[in-house]
DNA sequence: CGTATAGTTGATTAGTATCAACGCTAGTGG
DNA sequence: CCACTAGCGTTGATACTAATCAACTATACG
């Protein structure tokens, strides 16, 4: 909670700030983005058709992207970099959605427009794509519409699951499910499956999970205790008994 | 959480037994399909190869469709009835994913299979559609891939809304909550909103609000005491104060 | 009419939230 | 370079919501 957000900088005068930084990122991650986002699949035609409507941004931490609520008018890409969304009560009391990571997509939304607000939690270079443009480049490139509903469905599961997590699940398994979770991605980009990396806060790892910062930071003592992970370093956790945790996260 | 499995029922000997029953039915469903479920905004033309497709089946109640993992073969939509999809935790634990009417279509899934198990809960007619043959016929009529996107869409913000109910709101804002969205779409169907139907039973509420089913008696039997809602008859309720229970749903 | 199932209500417990204090780390300014 | 401060994280004591255990009632069914 009390995210300061920060002034609503606009986001094409950072493009422009960082435009030098971006230059050589940006082509490395095209191709990145290419393997793990919606541009999978595409010919390098249709790649170069969907770089027309695109437009990139390199943002700070907590930097609010847009509010829920607010018109949908883009679609984002992460080409670098950490981002949470969430959804507010009245009172303050918030939920965190999803937290995503390079490659991932966001800004889905209806009528009545966003319905989560998305933040980013570390310093984060966006890909962004205008909703107009991207909705007529769709009906041009079929494919590119599967990617999106298929893209959508694959949400829809995550979405199911953690409706599983919070409805059913103790404190324990909900910070084993979150950390086998991290891991699983952490193996298939490549990095190491057994030290996962912890870019966001307690804070938001409870409003995550549906607990409070107090329970997460001492069920992760525990979990330290029963020698099932390490904490070397804040932002940092060690899955030493992966089987263990594993099991945890089931249920079983 | 004991649900007992009827035999896995053949379908299409369901369909069989109660052809003639569902022949006139069937007639009408299909305007009444058109007007809901994903056959809405297609031609004529479009329909009928929509039809050549599709297969109707009436079930009995507690009657299940498919189960969690099963393969994806076919995608289902409600013409009468009522369904239930939920997950389970290997030692019973049950979460409901979502309550479905007339109209709704299910059956999305991933290479893994499907992601719940789907249940009848009152005795229900549905019209089945095969997954391959559906896929083909999306590549042929965009518009209908379309329906199928903007569906998958609606179901991940609804999701993500039970999500913050799921995570952040008291048993008071659940219940209400879930009265309040039944009465909308009651109303959304030229229903009355002032009193819903509750075709399903408190185990079933209790495992969609991620409660026990004491916890939804007791929260019913409050709601009723501070004259928020009736109980004139099992199965229905009434929403004597509008305002109050839409305050309590928003968490003010 | 008897039995099984669903729903309600009460007593008690347990898991997590809340309230509070303290330690650690990082950034700030003298 | 070092004290100072602010924010984050951890730990402890206590409170409270909802779960569990148990009994009872109402309803549906054969």
């Amino acid at each position: 909670m009390g995210s300061l957000h920060m002034p609503p900088l606009d986001f094409d005068g950072h493009k422009l700030e960082h435009v030098a930084d971006l230059k050589s990122p940006s082509c490395r991650n095209c191709d990145i983005v290419r393997e793990i986002a919606f541009c999978a699949d595409l010919s390098h035609d249709e790649v170069k058709r969907l770089a027309t409507v695109r437009c990139h941004a390199a943002l700070p931490a907590s930097y609010t992207v847009f509010r829920e609520g607010d018109l949908v008018d883009n679609v984002y890409s992460i080409s670098n970099g950490a981002v949470k969304l969430y959804k507010l009560l009245p009172d303050g009391r918030r939920q965190i959605i999803g937290f995503l990571f390079s490659g991932d997509i966001f800004g889905l939304g209806t009528d009545d427009g966003y319905c989560y607000t998305a933040e980013t939690i570390t310093p984060t270079q966006l890909c962004r794509f205008g909703h107009r443009k991207l909705d007529s480049l769709m009906e041009a490139i079929p494919r590119l519409e599967r990617r999106m509903f298929s893209m959508a469905v694959r949400d829809l599961v995550a979405a199911q699951e953690q409706m599983l997590l919070l409805g059913r699940k103790t404190a324990r398994e909900k910070v084993a499910t979150f950390l086998v979770k991290l891991a699983q991605r952490a193996a298939k980009i490549g990095h190491s499956p057994s030290e996962v990396a912890l870019p966001m806060s307690r804070a938001d790892i409870a409003d995550y999970l549906g607990l409070t910062i107090e329970t997460v930071s001492r069920t992760f003592t525990q979990l330290k205790r029963d020698n099932i992970i390490g904490l070397p370093a804040s932002g940092h956790c060690l899955l030493n008994d992966w089987q263990a945790l594993k099991e945890m996260a089931e249920g079983a």
